[in-house]
DNA sequence: ATTATTGCATTAGGATACCTTATTCCCGCC
DNA sequence: GGCGGGAATAAGGTATCCTAATGCAATAAT
């Protein structure tokens, strides 16, 4: 019992011919006399009295017909109903983010995106780079924004926006020229927790420069950026920081930029996603939004 | 786009797995395998993911299903709508009939098929033998019962009942012994008109015999049976009838038979209907019940 | 770590169903 | 009786579908 089958039958019911019928379906007269035939022996009744000049279709013909018609709608609307669903860009989406990501990148595209789909409800999950990655990892997140790549062969990593680390200071602090970062290693350091990508990419950088990380003189660790920034402001030490979590502070002159002459500080951000799943619609949109740049 | 596809896509969605649907479908995993697959190119979509241990529907894949599954049952239902319609006898049902089999035989049948399917309409439609032959084969009737054989290439004769062809006589006739075939040729006699069974028989008895019809002692020509018995009754003539037509009379002495000896005046009544067309189901139940002897 | 186990993908082969062309058959119509 | 329209039949090629065997990746077990 083919669809094709049901096809040609319906087509003969309509013409009340088989050489119309094979006219309308690209097919030939003798293939439409077989599947007719075919239909008729599976399903043990004559369906067409072939007259000699018309095809009269028997009352089992006429019974079926309309059950016929409804499968061909169906069957035809069957990939009809993916493009409706494609069309349809709202729902629930949710993203994991890394803290400056989640913090200052992310609150300023979703808005954007929401400019555009404003039927779209976003959560956002903010949390360290280690925790989204592993979330990610297993399948409780669908997409993230990190700051930092990981090892892990479950997630795929695709480059997104530049960001640069850079050292800040309380504004009482006085700055000597051309520091390097074998200076800054002398000062007292503010960090973040230890899945931290920010922490991350500084500990990268550090051992590019050969400086073995346990011997900074750390002073304090906290579990946000804010915290971070509070406690540098009240001076307990200076910190290593994405330059877009101080431009607000840098620009009204609440901390001050330790500018460093020998170190390469940038580091790159990533959108992360599961490397064997596939993403809703939705999230592959806003994924895509965010790769070709908003 | 065939049903086999989508057969096996909600399968696989079903079990979560490709292996478990093979099995349900009786097929192999690399056939259901093949089949998904296609589907994913013709719909240019990825409608599950392959993990390692388990396999995930994805969004695209869950909201198809539910059009997958309607599909499906809709192809399972094709059949059983045959089913359904075959089960219920009930109906409208037209049959034509000779004069005989229409007054003394069908009245009796029609009664005993309606107390087993009691929702059963019978329309029955009496003429003579030729007219109702004529609309059989131009498709005016699809069943018919008549009382002779007219050559008609659409139409298709099985033999019913038998019949017998008796010399009925007014009660005051003076019968003689032995009388023969050639003795009711001298008396006069009342018939019914051209195209009537029992009067194309009883020519086909004659030409047997050498018996010219031409020199008959026709007194009358009627219509209808019941118009000839009168007409015996009254005296007119004789006549040549169905035993059928004359039972009652014959039993309370209002006619009387002439016996003959040396004719065979055995009849058959038939059940015809156009040779290329296919019987309504309830049609067709009619005609096996007559045929099966009710 | 190494070795099973599980589960899907891939390949090659053979059977089957499908479609086509050519031809025949049947019936109604001149 | 010959003609013509329309379906059935026959024969052949091809695409499809299925099986069996193998490959490959990720767990799970030793």
């Amino acid at each position: 019992m083919d669809i094709h089958h049901i096809r040609v039958f319906a087509s003969v019911y309509k013409h009340k011919s088989f050489s119309k019928a094979a006219e309308e379906l690209h097919l030939t007269q003798p293939t439409v006399s077989d599947h007719v035939k075919a239909l008729e022996e599976e399903l043990k009744c004559r369906l067409f009295d072939r007259l000699s000049r018309k095809v009269i279709p028997t009352r089992e013909a006429a019974v079926l017909i309309g059950r016929a018609q409804a499968i061909i709608e169906k069957v035809e609307g069957f990939k009809d109903v993916l493009g409706e669903f494609r069309k349809d860009l709202s729902g629930h989406l949710v993203v994991g983010a890394s803290t400056i990501p989640g913090t200052y990148i992310l609150p300023c595209l979703t808005a954007s995106f929401r400019r555009k789909y404003p039927s779209v409800l976003f959560e956002i999950v903010v949390s360290d780079s280690r925790a989204i990655i592993d979330k990610v990892a297993g399948d409780e997140l669908l997409i993230g924004i990190v700051g930092a790549r990981l090892e892990s062969r479950q997630v795929d990593y695709k480059p997104f926006l530049d960001d640069e680390l850079i050292a800040v200071a309380p504004n009482s602090f006085e700055m000597r020229k051309n520091m390097g970062i074998r200076d800054i290693a002398e000062l007292p350091i503010v960090m973040r927790e230890q899945g931290s990508g920010t922490r991350r990419e500084f500990e990268k950088i550090l051992e590019k420069e050969g400086i073995d990380f346990q011997h900074l003189n750390i002073v304090a660790l906290f579990g946000s950026t804010d915290a971070v920034k509070q406690a540098v402001k009240e001076g307990m030490g200076i910190s290593v920081i994405s330059r877009r979590a101080v431009k607000d502070e840098l620009k009204c002159g609440m901390l001050k930029e330790i500018r460093i002459k020998d170190a390469d500080m940038k580091r790159q951000f990533y959108i992360i996603n599961h490397r064997k799943r596939t993403l809703p619609h939705l999230c592959k949109m806003f994924a895509d939004y965010l790769l070709a740049g908003c």
